[in-house]
RNA sequence: GCGCCCUUCGUCUAUCGGUUAGGACCCCAGAUUUUCAAUCUGGUAAGAGGGGUUCGACUCCCCUAGGGCGUACCA
């Protein structure tokens, strides 16, 4: 059987660090199987979701790689959930509800004073043709709950073995508002038979919902597909992740420059026993995947490691891979050049100064002219990759000037910084005459 | 309040009754003919606490503590 799973975001903001783990896993998981991934717009809610979030939505995923096989937009399904709403009523297993917001959230609050479980009391299951007649004519429109068999539903879990859930101790969901609205619930069990997802994946805050939401498989007669809930993540600090944190949001990810493929790594592999590191690519990914690597508890969020595997990403990066970004920032300053400064990269955009280092004008730092005149004088009248272990040598014969004292001035004259990538294939690049130049203490 | 899940080096984790408790990151040290960075090599460092079960427990059970999630006419 061919894997199917869907990433369902609601396009009412854009996709951020606290839900990307579910887009991440299920496309790395399908990836590997060779199976299929959906996205799929949840915009039932009419009222909230807005067609730019939903560009904003597909344009992150995109940039991140996860292209999907099939897309559908949950408003344009309405005829599915209506038919999904009269099979539950024809099966007695949705029921019209007359209470109020406000009447619920009492009764919770006082089921709650009393050291009660704040359930649903079924009330208006017990309602009488007459009394529902009386709330129609009032002009009231129900809601309508799901009737819980009220069992122990079980499942194998894909990282958490076996499951169950006690659904008398849930109130009976509501799938559809007094609005006439479709909640999550129906049009996701729906759609997901409909559509033949065999997997569905997703954090561990749904393993309640994935009760109900067996037994609204089996009350429509579909397939129940096998579930696998992920632990959810937390701040570096072990509490919950911060609100700043969790709103995270790629395009802001984005726009500090990092790679999409250090975000894919980093939060693919966290709370794996897989170490944090910056993958090849997504396939690999894919491959290496393995819900048996998955631990059971929270797992840390900690942008330290995401900019570290962001380096990561950056030195593993060939020049093919890289000259078309060079060549935007006005950088491409060839292969040796893409090589000679890699390894010093945090950020992709870190290159625009150390391209102005070889084909820009550099101010030289001077704090020793006398020093960096000697320097000048024992300079080859050609310099190639060879030159700069041969010269420092002579240098440091000439002025006793060692470690250090020796190379931080030569550093600071040819570069105009105090750190930067090996100096050896730099001044190759940067070649005699602009070194000369700025060994002699002027901008060149 | 109630329910579910979780708790091994600072961090992510391996171990599925008998191990010198392994790996990765961080950190520290050394190397790279001698700055920073990068790279390589090596090193420090762990079973939340308390009870059981057992010849033997990180591993199984119970309690406590701590953390996460759920308990919506949100998703």
């Amino acid at each position: 059987m061919t894997v199917k799973v869907r990433f369902a975001p609601s396009p009412t903001g854009r996709i951020h660090v606290g839900n990307i783990r579910a887009a991440i896993v299920n496309w790395v998981f399908a990836r590997g199987q060779g199976g299929v991934f959906v996205l799929r717009i949840d915009d039932t809610d009419l009222a909230r979701s807005t067609q730019e979030y939903e560009d904003g939505i597909e344009a992150d995923l995109t940039w991140l790689g996860l292209t999907w096989d099939e897309r559908y937009n949950q408003s344009k399904r309405f005829d599915l959930y209506h038919r999904a709403m009269e099979t539950l009523k024809a099966a007695g297993r949705l029921y019209p509800c007359y209470e109020t917001a406000d009447e619920l959230d009492r009764r919770r609050k006082v089921q709650l004073s009393r050291g009660q479980p704040p359930i649903y009391d079924r009330a208006s299951l017990k309602l009488t043709p007459e009394e529902i007649a009386a709330f129609e004519a009032e002009g009231r429109k129900p809601h309508w709950r799901f009737k819980l068999e009220g069992k122990r539903v079980k499942w194998t879990d894909l990282v958490r073995g076996e499951c169950d859930v006690d659904t008398t101790s849930m109130s009976d969901p509501v799938l559809i508002r007094e609005d006439g609205a479709f909640l999550y619930t129906l049009p996701s069990v729906a759609d997901d038979i409909d559509m033949g997802i065999t997997h569905v994946i997703r954090g561990e805050d749904h393993v309640a919902n994935t009760g109900t939401q067996i037994e609204i498989f089996e009350a429509l007669g579909g397939a129940v597909p096998t579930f696998g809930h992920f632990s959810l993540l937390v701040g570096a600090d072990g509490s919950a992740l911060s609100k700043r944190l969790g709103s995270l949001s790629i395009m802001q990810l984005r726009e500090d420059g990092l790679e999409p493929l250090a975000i894919t790594s980093h939060i693919g592999k966290l709370g794996t026993s897989d170490a944090l590191e910056a993958a090849g690519s997504l396939d690999e990914l894919g491959r290496n995947f393995d819900f048996a690597k998955m631990g059971r508890h929270p797992a840390r969020f900690d942008e330290a490691d995401l900019a570290r595997i962001n380096a990561g990403v950056l030195h593993a990066m060939d020049y093919a891979a890289a000259r078309p970004r060079l060549a935007a920032l006005g950088a491409d300053l060839g292969e040796d050049f893409w090589l000679a400064v890699r390894p010093n990269l945090k950020l992709f955009g870190d290159v625009a100064d150390l391209a102005r280092i070889v084909g820009g004008e550099v101010t030289p730092v001077v704090e020793d002219p006398a020093f960096l005149a000697t320097a000048l004088e024992l300079l080859p009248t050609i310099v190639d990759a060879s030159t700069w272990s041969a010269w420092s040598s002579a240098i440091k014969e000439a002025t006793g000037a060692k470690g250090r004292a020796l190379f931080l001035p030569l550093r600071q004259a040819l570069t105009g910084m105090d750190h930067g990538p090996e100096m050896g294939p730099l001044l190759a690049l940067i070649g005699r005459d602009k070194a000369a130049k700025r060994l002699a203490g002027e901008t060149a």
